[in-house]
DNA sequence: TGGGTAACTTGACCTTAATCAAGGACAAGC
DNA sequence: GCTTGTCCTTGATTAAGGTCAAGTTACCCA
């Protein structure tokens, strides 16, 4: 990719590259590409080798798998300055565990996991910093388990509403939903018409106010008491 | 720990450690400490301070979360010569994100976390086999998600009865189950009543035959054909 | 050898959330 | 404007699996 200044310095601020110098840097740079994808691309399919990792710069991309009737469920929406995909770096059959497709207009970059990994060779705080988000990855799917296992749809659902919260902010608070409310259902392993139901359930017991993608929070603390 | 050339013989074959000089693994030895665990005894809890992580010597432990109203589900059952919490070790908060109890009296050896980090830094090779784990752990875990929201029980338990096929026999294959019918039914995620009437139907529908925990499987590629 | 406990099975019933079906809201394009 | 498609909502129904309760089996240990 031709030298740009601006994307240079974004790549100082991911942090899976925190511990890199310049030099490495550049060369990273040099064999990165940049690319715009439309709604609904495929970037790469579950079980395709990978030979790639990405970070999204613009946009929002959805991680998923398809059952063999054609179910999707959401495991995971990136968002700007993710990086993802990086786990699969050291993942023994060297193949996507999931299908990753844009879910609005999006740009992302495309690292090379061979260039990367040789260059982790000479890093080891790289090393490290790639373990500390492997664990945070694998900390994450834990919890998912546990949330799947051990609690209902509607915790799952006001699990995330509050998790829509910008801190921990205790009362009449909006959020907006980025994305499509089917996705973040398959995301929640719900269906988009439990979904609707949880929603107006949630509403008509006074915890929330739902106008189409705007939500406030009208009792954040009754929502809390429901977990 | 007292030196023991046949525990240290054993040690050189723990893949993690495959990569450590004589002198590394010596440095582990002296720190590592051997325990014996009785049955039901907990090894850590969820959300405690991780200090250590663990090799199953003998015996078995079960990998689990409590809900609040006291529901179990075992999230993995660990066989002898694995090792277990590795992955711990890279998480940023330093905190076991699972509880670890002894299903049958068991022997573990117990290494310390800081002072394996530390032996990291000096081993390349060593982070890449951690890394390796770490990402096979997250694929199992992948996997795992995918079993629970696209699959449904007896899908569930199927896989499981093939998987404890040795290779891939195709007909009339013993097994056994060597840990009790309820904590399987928790590893999958079903109850134990549900484990009891899949295993009743598979056994009227000729797939199966069952005494006790002897189990024989008279049609493998009719049980293949459910998935 | 018998008593006690934990594990397992079976039956009846219930709950949760999925499915099926229909209609409404909204935006994009002609 | 109207059409088309996608997303969302709502209602009726169903299915899967959980819960509760009662027994049975198996095993441990005094």
């Amino acid at each position: 990719m031709e030298f740009n200044r601006i994307i240079f310095d974004e790549f100082k601020h991911i942090p899976l590259f925190q511990a890199l110098d310049d030099s490495q840097l550049e060369a990273i740079f040099s064999t990165t590409k940049k690319m715009a994808l439309p709604p609904k691309t495929t970037l790469f399919e579950r079980d395709s080798p990978a030979e790639h990792f990405y970070m999204l710069h613009r946009g929002q991309i959805k991680l998923f798998f398809l059952s063999q009737d054609g179910d999707e469920k959401v495991v995971e929406i990136i968002y700007p300055n993710q990086t993802f995909a990086e786990a699969v770096m050291f993942m023994p059959e060297h193949i996507y565990p999931v299908s990753a497709e844009s879910i609005i207009e999006s740009e992302v970059f495309r690292f090379d996991i061979r260039f990367f990994r040789n260059l982790l060779g000479n890093s080891r705080e790289t090393c490290f910093r790639l373990l500390a988000i492997m664990g945070k990855h694998l900390h994450a799917r834990v919890n998912e388990i546990d949330n799947l296992t051990l609690h209902n749809a509607t915790y799952r659902l006001v699990v995330y509403l509050l998790g829509q919260l910008p801190d921990s902010v205790t009362e009449l608070s909006a959020i907006h939903l980025s994305i499509p409310k089917n996705i973040i259902a398959s995301r929640l392993s719900i269906t988009p018409e439990t979904f609707s139901r949880i929603m107006m359930q949630l509403s008509k017991k006074g915890y929330i106010e739902v106008h189409g993608n705007d939500i406030t929070l009208l009792d954040v603390d009754g929502l809390r008491a429901l977990l």
